[in-house]
DNA sequence: GTTGATGCAAAGCTTTTGCACACCG
DNA sequence: CGGTGTGCAAAAGCTTTGCATCAAC
């Protein structure tokens, strides 16, 4: 199966990183190389990584990184605005940098997802009474290509 | 035997549980007490509860059920077309009988869900080419009217 | 009678916590 | 220096699994 993993604009990236200091501080985050090393595994490869693979990865440039240090830097993303969770199925929290409004086909027979760029004109509807709405988190859930064939 | 219960639909509600049977049948399941125990769980109280709150519940009414079964249960029912599973947060997975297409405020504050119908004239928005769409799971991000005061 | 479902308990996976030490500001 | 962040390990929370027994068809 081939995750998507998708560099959309190199320079826009290269902006986002030399933002992460001040994002930190501005939301009262200390910019520590551990939060640097795990925003660039999240930026590197946009493929929806779970905390657990956003550890692997950060193992290799920051071998002595621990579990609970992923966690707390992932945490801090979200918290000052850098990336967001993604909750798709029953299985672990997956983590993306993309701030832009968009949503996510995931195919509940293999797990891929793929993402699709929201159109701006997209709709406002009315929520509760008084509810502030701070994101959007929306998937879309079905069978992609492959295993949309009926083959079983 | 069924347990009476008020809601804003009773007809419909009564016809979803003379429906379960055959809806079991025709996903090749079985239709056992404890799937119509677990069934009644979610129609009595449209709460979006986790398994776990779905196990404390039915024990009420069948103290021996298992923790395995309530989630076979579950599954079962999701499986058919008769409930659907709602991902919010990074806690457990939430519950919900109700089959219309509808979205869920979820305050990221105090945790309290809010289901919004969807228009019907909602957007259709091109996906991944050959991507067949099962069902959107939309989860609207933000702080309730209580917890969006500015009390800080 | 077959086959799938259940109950129990234990294992597996994900996430959080407590604490001592390190490091940023 | 003071206090946040880190690393470690253990605990806590959620879900699945293995297996013997039981029930639906």
């Amino acid at each position: 199966m081939l995750m998507l993993s998708m560099r959309m604009n190199p320079a826009a990236e290269t902006k986002d990183r030399q933002h992460l200091s001040e994002r930190l501080i501005a939301g009262g985050f200390r910019f520590t190389s551990q939060r640097r090393c795990v925003y660039d595994v999240l930026l590197n490869k946009r493929d929806h990584p779970t905390a657990e693979d956003v550890f692997t990865r950060a193992r290799k440039a920051m071998p002595e990184i621990s579990h609970a240090t992923v966690y707390n830097c992932l945490d801090a993303l979200v918290a000052c605005g850098l990336a967001r969770q993604v909750h798709l199925d029953r299985g672990a929290t997956r983590y993306c940098p993309n701030m832009d409004e968009h949503c996510h086909y995931y195919c509940d027979e293999c797990g891929s997802v793929f993402d699709v760029t929201l159109p701006s004109n997209a709709p406002s509807m009315p929520g509760p009474k008084g509810f502030k709405v701070d994101h959007y988190d929306i998937a879309v859930h079905g069978f992609c290509a492959d295993c949309a064939r009926p083959k079983k």
